[in-house]
DNA sequence: AATAAAGTATACCGAACGGTATATAATTAA
DNA sequence: TTAATTATATACCGTTCGGTATACTTTATT
């Protein structure tokens, strides 16, 4: 891994842990193992280390999404939402969850212009694609909706668990056949 | 209004828009007319400040949910759904809509026993305890799993808006019927 | 009217902020 | 092997941070 990745890596733990305010350019060098010489010599502000980590940010999410739904064939709109449910699910339950980042930097950048708020709209909007997408290759009728009402559940389930509602009344299965899907 | 309940209320406004970090003490005191001897005379510290913001949005909140839901006569689950999600379109489409404050304290406050994180936790607890009282009251079957499952959507479409998605494919009357309430 | 309390104005404190300068060491390229 | 590049180490810049001190003015109580 190049420097520059690493430097980002380690700031993506920064950010997402203690906020994007909160965290100084000397904590986010001396905890990549560098300097804040090096760090500017890359990124050039703390705005653009910022705009790297939420595009490092978003290839990694995308990624583990797209490897989660390739490991099985999904025949039908219900193993679609059970697919991102767990995948969901399984990432909140971890450690070091902390919500979502980007929906962390829409909290701390809330100018639309603002580029962390403009990088949040369209991950967002690509996660609604993705889903779209598979429900469109199933053949499912109205994958819009489907796919919308899935995001929807979902970024519920991000932020319930952000905020440590961890005793809900809900299981994926009876979630999934309410949505008809 | 006491010069108290006006520094609160100031203060909510700034760190409403643009977080609990960005905002400084100085900029605090002089967005509710003040300076910061008094403020601190009166809170303490910054984090005494947030405190108080805390609690006061959560009362304002409940308030204006109880007072929602006090207009009508709510007869059924559906009819509950229903006075919800509009009470949250209604808010989300409003002009200065920046997300949930607690959800924006709990991604600037990550630590489980900070003081901002529990209030979150607290308020997102009484919001699905009013629901679950809601249906409760009308006699649903499984009031608790109904609550929840309308509180998900519910932190779903706060969070959808906060991130600019606005061409979501749903309307609250097919939600509502999905959801079985 | 006297006195205590509460708010204003402003300057200040040490620390941390984002960002830069300088100089040295390590790596790479010719 | 010699340049040129790249990273390190560290000190420093001006500004802002949360928080406090001092002095003065206003308000409220007796």
């Amino acid at each position: 891994m190049s420097l520059q990745d690493n430097i980002i890596q380690k700031s993506y733990e920064i950010f997402y842990q203690f906020g994007f305010h909160a965290s100084g350019v000397e904590l986010l060098a001396k905890h990549a193992g560098t300097t804040k010489r090096t760090l500017y010599a890359h990124f050039g502000s703390k705005d653009g280390l910022i705009e790297a980590v939420l595009n490092y940010r978003h290839e990694q999410f995308m990624s583990q999404l797209m490897a989660k739904f390739a490991q099985s064939n999904l025949s039908d709109g219900k193993a679609i939402a059970n697919q991102y449910l767990q995948f969901l699910t399984d990432w909140t339950a971890s450690t070091n969850f902390y919500g979502c980042l980007f929906i962390n930097a829409s909290a701390e950048f809330s100018e639309a212009k603002s580029l962390p708020k403009q990088q949040a709209k369209q991950h967002k909007a690509a996660v609604r694609q993705f889903l779209f997408n598979q429900f469109e290759a199933v053949g499912a009728k109205r994958p819009q909706q489907k796919a919308d009402r899935l995001f929807i559940v979902g970024e519920g389930l991000i932020v319930a668990a952000q905020t440590d509602q961890d005793n809900l009344d809900l299981d994926h299965q009876t979630l999934i056949a309410l949505l008809a899907l």
